[in-house]
DNA sequence: CAGTTGCGCTTACAGTTGTTCACTGACTGG
DNA sequence: CCAGTCAGTGAACAACTGTAAGCGCAACTG
């Protein structure tokens, strides 16, 4: 993304930064936030457990470094997808396969994100729900430029993108846990399938 | 529920795991379960640290319970909110109370379901996934005696339920965040304006 | 009534935690 | 080239953790 010339120095360290976040992020594969202890990290990490402060105050301040590395880079693909072209059947399936291949590419990202969105660390949740706001705030605006959503009064639209949003992550968070093939073909269709009732719904809005 | 006479010496004993049950739902207001101490449980339920063992193996183990308190008692009331009579809007408007009013006579226990459910400890998310797929079958039993599910395919029914239950949730979470009144207030409003988006969407999902 | 059960206690141990301090040595800018 | 900066180190600290062993004593059983 930023590429300033950036000397060796300033380059090992932002290695390092990111050794912590991956080493975080393998380790709360299977605890919360909350409980991640820095030596723990600084121990996956490979460095001295003094070393961390040279990067993050505390571990609530790696988690919401983390926040940002896992939901930062997404905007423009949310955008993309809702603004999509095609019949709205098409779209739930373009929207749907996207979801699908994110939580493929990066399971732990999304494990993160369900998990300290109401997690134990105040810091996180905000950081998470700023985010989540910002997304529902794009959704809306997409929403805004198809001709259905005439007469549709702001409050509306805003409750309409905020059930996209949540079903988003729903979903997304219903995929980790779905350990076969078949369970991960089962949560599609019934993504699928929600998103078509919310379809109607929305097409049937104003009576 | 179940009183079976209970001895003096059980009902001490049954005391003091309440002690410990409501002593952890406190320290679990501002951290995860797992970075839940046994030794910080039992400080605050005013025991010594090894007591603990005479009711649970650990933390986790008593994490379970507290599901089993926090969601086992509710099943009834799902039941009476979804078959109320009444019209639609009726009906939205007092599952809404009704959640509205549970949040607030036991915000602890909402705020812990919410948080562990994408936890970090295996066993209490298993023991959450298990109560609200009961829940999701026991609405969908409901929906199946409507008079609009006729034609419904038993998939359909169940992806349906499946929305209302996360809706649910999804709903008495924000509740939660909501520091208000006003915010509350606007909860509820959404939350009414989401389910009778779904509720158009179910009218009219047979075409 | 004696004998047993078992809850909660104290003491103890080995590990782990976050944070401090002074340090080394490679990179940096003038 | 040389003085200054600063990412990472190692040792040390008090505080904390989960768990083991065994005791006292009140509540149970027959």
């Amino acid at each position: 993304m930023s590429h300033t010339p950036l000397g060796l120095r300033q380059a090992q360290k932002q290695k390092t930064r990111q050794a912590l976040l991956d080493a975080a992020l393998g380790l709360l594969e299977e605890q919360s936030l909350s409980s991640l202890g820095l030596r723990e990290v600084t121990r996956a990490a490979g460095i001295a457990p003094t070393a961390f402060y040279r990067h993050f105050h505390s571990t609530a301040d790696l988690g919401v470094a983390l926040v940002e590395e896992a939901l930062g880079s997404l905007h423009p693909m949310i955008r993309a997808t809702v603004v999509d072209p095609g019949d709205s059947e098409e779209r739930i399936a373009r929207a749907v396969g996207l979801i699908t291949r994110h939580v493929q590419a990066y399971p732990a990202h999304v494990r993160f994100i369900a998990r300290e969105r109401h997690g134990g660390v105040q810091p996180v949740r905000a950081a998470i729900g700023a985010q989540l706001a910002r997304f529902t705030e794009e959704v809306k605006a997409a929403l805004v430029e198809y001709p259905e959503s005439a007469g549709w009064s702001d409050e509306d639209l805003l409750m309409l993108a905020e059930l996209y949003v949540d079903q988003m992550l729903m979903t997304a968070s219903l995929f980790l846990e779905a350990s076969s093939e078949e369970a991960r073909e089962r949560v599609s269709q019934v993504a699928a399938r929600q998103l078509r009732l919310i379809g109607i719904g929305r097409r049937h809005w104003l009576t």
